[in-house]
DNA sequence: GAGTTCTTTGAGTTGAGATTCAAACAATGG
DNA sequence: CCATTGTTTGAATCTCAACTCAAAGAACTC
């Protein structure tokens, strides 16, 4: 063998720039040529490393859920109180706007989910693990003494925020002008008050 | 003129065959002859009538809409009392499953409306209209003394019970197997229980 | 630097679907 | 039953994007 394969690093451009591509241009507006064009290649090397596109999306899917989770882990931790933490939580899952990048990509690809099992998968999976750091967040702040909850499970409440969450990063970047990022933060904020009984929020 | 034109009924039946055209095979797999095979014509039939083919697609869009809400309505009408209008409200808002083909078509066409300001605009008085309808019955509720509301104004409630729906309803749709309807609605009734302080939901 | 293998490209091919269109057809008025 | 006008169709055409492929290029080994 020769030329050393930094395969690696290549899919890993693909995929970002086949993120870009169908954020801003949607799943259904996707050409093989805007991906080429977004990494600055030609249509072919788009087919060399991913003759199945596919298989393309679903990795950009992959890497889509993981940096968003790891993203809010982040700012999460960032905080050192349960009360803070739970603030953190609470506004790191809404988009900016109707042009954040990432919530637009994570809708795109979350209309794959019911005709493809695999981001079926993933889409559940981003979910499941939403409702883990909620349930985490609602559990330690609780026996901190900071939260009183609304319910048991926490399971239960977690569900119901990551629910609000998805309805009004919906409706966020869905451009409903009766919608925006602060009025939806204030709501969910709002409703996470009721359910932990604590005023800080 | 000689021949009738009952091009108002051929319209109907062209929008009642794209919807159910889009139902099934979402936005992305949208082809005129899907339309025109479930219409039972020529593709040329469908041209000659929806020129444009985005006509046709919002003709849907305003369609869905409006008998999704006169449905809702509908659901919520047979029930007398506010404690049971509420529930009526609750059940009729989530998909029966993953094959709901009426949210399967809502979702479908949510996903035009940050290209298209007339989707959006669809899109933002679907939601509007079920806010007005829980305001509505928070209200009524609260004013017969069955309900005790947890914050006021009732539209913030309301908006919070859409933003849930919409929610569970996206998981629904994308075969979350985490989310069924069942527990979907139990997790929503549950959040109407705690903002009404009505344990008869 | 010759040979080898990986990589990239652009031109050409293919195929699917949208669109056009002329001809056939149908219903009605006269 | 003929003329008129609305309707429908299928075949022909156009368009665009996916895909193929042969040739050129690049990096490495020996």
């Amino acid at each position: 063998m020769a030329r050393p394969k930094n395969q690696e690093a290549r899919r890993g451009a693909l995929i970002d720039a086949a993120g870009r591509a169908i954020a801003d241009r949607g799943m259904a507006g996707l050409r093989i040529k805007d991906i080429a064009a977004e990494a600055g290649v030609s249509a072919g090397s788009v087919l060399y490393y991913y003759p199945e596109l596919d298989d393309l999306v679903l990795a950009v899917h992959q890497d889509a859920v993981e940096s968003y989770l790891a993203e809010r882990q982040r700012h999460v931790d960032e905080a050192e109180e349960p009360v803070a933490r739970m603030s953190a939580a609470l506004a790191s899952g809404l988009p900016s706007g109707p042009d954040d990048a990432m919530h637009r990509l994570l809708f795109e690809l979350h209309s794959l989910a019911d005709r493809s099992a695999a981001h079926a998968t993933l889409m559940a999976s981003l979910f499941a693990r939403e409702v883990a750091l909620y349930s985490t967040l609602l559990q330690v702040g609780a026996a901190a003494g900071a939260f009183t909850l609304a319910a048991v499970p926490a399971g239960d409440l977690a569900r119901n925020l990551v629910a609000i969450e998805d309805g009004y990063g919906l409706h966020i970047i869905a451009r409903n002008p009766a919608v925006d990022r602060d009025t939806a933060l204030a709501l969910l904020t709002a409703h996470a008050r009721t359910v932990t009984g604590c005023p800080e929020l």
